[in-house]
DNA sequence: CTTGATGCCTAAACCGGTTCAGGCATCCGC
DNA sequence: GCGGATGCCTGAACCGGTTTAGGCATCAAG
């Protein structure tokens, strides 16, 4: 009978009755010691720990996650167009930062790509009562953002990334954007520019319309008027467009701060296919040192975003806010301006 | 007493007993009744399920998970360094591609990026004896791919995204990248181009050492001999010095077929650098269709990849695999070469 | 009128953990 | 020597589903 009930152990998944039984205690003195809570003599939990590790056993995430009702997973839902995300880096780095936290802690990270808003806050809707997630990220903070709300209702802990536009109950692990753009208008101006344009990404999107403001606040600094600014989506075609119709007027700028590094890249493109020389005819700045800006020719002056650390940041915030239930805001240092070849001096033959 | 069980009630899950109580039927019937299963009364059927929505029951994942030994949710793991990853869209549009399928289901996609191979194994053993998905997406197959193996001896179902080169117990889907190298090849032949060189990807790569192939035998069919190929990790970086390497030398070719887009837009931009011109100078074409190619000067001549479709496709037979025990290969259709402007005829000041 | 099959349903076990009430010693102070 | 606190441990309930064994009618076949 034993080496028959022997045998079938063997394909079966080892308990914490199992362990229980081979060390002779109760299942919940086993689980005491397994999660190292107070109430376990010593010694008994030493053997405890030593027939669970000869036994092979392994918690079980499933039964675990039922009756603690937890689920070891933390959500990122993103609500992009699958073009114009393909195009940004950000999101991919910003991931592996995160799993650098994730994977040492045995939690998982659930994603959705979802394409519009409507969509996304159905699937926060899903995500809890589906108990699918501990908590998510809420990115691409918008003006006036709905999310916030939808997740205030829900309980469901989130860290923003970046500072909301309104009251938010939930900690935010930000890094300061505009800090970037005005180095940009500064080092512009300081080449000798005056007509310098910006490129701004969504109006609607809170780094979208922060970017803006920076870039005017950083003109009126330097005493260069409120600057040119054409508005976009931020998505490549926008980016595209609206350096079409900058470099096509009858005194275009001599330099274009652009948004994005995608949207940079893209202007860059326009240029050249309109013959004007970047950075001798104009010169152009972009946002967030993707990998691409190095290697274009002339290489992007740009800003240099992190978004590896921002990933590592935002996950150990909501970690904490999980575990302790509340958690600080976390101010990451501010995005520096990278200097290479695509700015540079304006053309002499300026009236 | 029964209201306050009611106003308690209201804080509370609504669970299966509820819904039987109410219904005035047993746990289980409550439990094959919403689950379409035989053994139920038609009109029975209809009485639970009238009450189940009235009071808003919706399943416990957890408890499912637990009882019936599934997770509802696929993996996938990407093994590669975050800076690479992040230029490469692929991930994203096929991870697009593969929401549409999952959401609608109730299922959920976990994502880990790793930094090597051994934590990528270690990461498929995990998901494993945690239960953290029901099978997973097989992606950037290499030659004599070690992952295979491990897979199979994990029992974990398992789709391989293109066909292994060696025995494999799951069905793959594929998409023919080698149509789409030759019709470059054959393009820069017919534009009068014979010194045509390959910048190739990752020969440990299955793909990479495919393209290579199909490039050398495209190079054979048109008469041209086997082309200059020089290999990279499919890295921008890497493009970039093959690119240099290429066109440094005393008798550069006058065309250069990249493996991939990132490493294509790179050879571009270092072109421009070296004072080359594309494609007077030299006609370049790349792989993949990113939308970057649309957008930067010149515009690149590439093949197109759908990840979208891809990821669409290989969802939909994990899932057959999942739930029949058994799949099908699929074969997408071929990706086919986008004209644009990066290739053109060779220079005609040629000796 | 039995026998057996079939259809509908119940009760209870089960998945594998967590948690809580309480039992029994032991040790403390008084 | 006694009441109470403390430490260690057990047993059982619990999380919320799925699944199985079996009970009871009903109905067709023999």
């Amino acid at each position: 009978m034993q080496s028959t009930q022997d045998s079938i152990k063997n394909s079966a998944r080892v308990t914490i009755a199992d362990v229980a039984r081979e060390a002779g205690v109760s299942k919940g003195l086993v689980s005491f010691a397994l999660n190292d809570r107070p109430g376990v003599a010593a010694e008994t939990r030493t053997r405890i720990l030593k027939v669970a590790g000869a036994l092979g056993w392994t918690p079980s995430l499933r039964a675990r996650s039922l009756s603690s009702k937890r689920s070891f997973a933390l959500g990122l839902v993103i609500a992009r167009d699958p073009e114009v995300l393909g195009s940004d880096p950000f999101f991919t780095s910003f991931i592996a930062g995160v799993e650098t936290v994730l994977a040492p802690e045995g939690l998982a990270l659930v994603l959705s790509v979802v394409p519009d808003e409507e969509t996304e806050l159905q699937t926060y809707r899903t995500l809890v009562t589906d108990g699918r997630v501990d908590g998510v990220f809420l990115s691409d903070l918008r003006i006036d953002d709905a999310r916030i709300q939808c997740l205030a209702d829900l309980g469901l802990p989130t860290v923003t990334l970046g500072r909301p536009d309104q009251p938010s109950p939930f900690p935010a692990v930000s890094i300061d954007d505009t800090h970037g753009i005005a180095e940009s208008v500064r080092h512009l101006a300081g080449l000798g520019h005056r007509r310098i344009a910006h490129v701004a990404g969504s109006p609607a999107m809170l780094h979208g319309s922060r970017r803006q403001d920076a870039f005017t606040s950083a003109m009126r600094a330097a005493g260069l008027g409120d600057g040119q600014v054409v508005e976009t989506d931020f998505s490549i075609a926008a980016g595209a467009d609206a350096a079409r119709r900058l470099l096509s007027q009858p005194q275009p700028p001599t330099a274009i701060v652009f948004a994005s590094d995608p949207m940079a890249i893209a202007g860059i493109g326009v240029a050249q296919e309109l013959g004007v020389r970047v950075p001798e005819d104009v010169s152009i700045t972009g946002f967030d040192d993707i990998e691409f800006a190095r290697y274009i020719y002339p290489a992007l002056t740009t800003v240099g975003a992190t978004p590896l650390v921002w990933g590592r940041a935002a996950a150990i915030t909501l970690l904490g806010l999980i575990r302790t239930g509340s958690a600080d805001d976390v101010d990451l240092p501010a995005a520096r301006l990278v200097i290479r070849g695509s700015a540079s001096v304006p053309p002499p033959t300026e009236h």
